[in-house]
DNA sequence: CGGTATCCGTTTGGATACTG
DNA sequence: CAGTATCCAAACGGATACCG
């Protein structure tokens, strides 16, 4: 029976609670989506990495920058020859993967925010 | 300058990155992306969305449901004239709008546990 | 059935200081 | 610059018990 809601179907239901639940063991957290989007415009350093995406402490951006490393997202760059150490960081082509859900997330929320502020401006 | 990671330039980033914290603000955590996936096939009762949603406890259920039901993407049914009350939950159209993204990101963690697998089989 | 109350361990993450 | 070390507070989340 077709309904103007348009559910899925139980199986397909529960196909997506696993994809869901394996993407966001790797992209969970209140940091790692936004250290990627931080890259996308290119290679950064530590401290430049660390100004872009507001609000991040070394610390934190230090652990996360490994565990995007050893998942793959990440590929940490050390220019040895210079003095004092260069080090860049910059997404794999893995990460890449990621592009199109990161655009589409970052939408949605931009227009969550619209909505938010329409709704402060209707409630006096 | 072309080139072929097509890095998104600076200014986009950084509405890129206002974005995704905005969306992150009312659907970060672990639970809240679940239960609204839990939900897509239909409205559904306390406990019975409590087993779709495979390892949440109740107090994290009931808790999580009433910060959705805040941000209106879950309405909340009471059928009071039952013995016992029956209490039903389901998506409002606005979290309907999250639709494509919950599609996308599904897909990708699919295809991120089959990619980890494959390295499995690869790495003897 | 549909929760709430309480308790408590774990995880996360922020502040500060420090190092090569 | 590129981090690490330490410490601590807050958030998150699990277990158990209990209630109408």
């Amino acid at each position: 029976m077709y309904n103007k809601k348009e559910y899925l179907s139980t199986p397909r239901c529960e196909k997506m609670l696993n994809g869901i639940e394996d993407a966001l063991y790797v992209l969970g957290g209140k940091w790692k989506l936004r250290i990627i989007v931080g890259l996308l415009d290119g290679d950064k350093r530590f401290n430049e990495l660390q100004r872009t995406v507001n609000g991040i402490s070394a610390k934190v951006l230090s652990d996360e920058l490994k565990k995007l490393e050893l998942n793959g997202f990440i590929r940490r760059q050390v220019y040895a020859d210079t003095r004092p150490v260069v080090v860049e960081y910059g997404l794999t082509d893995y990460a890449l993967t990621l592009k199109e859900l990161l655009q589409l997330l970052s939408e949605w929320g931009e227009m969550h925010k619209e909505r938010i502020k329409e709704q402060m401006r209707n409630s006096y």
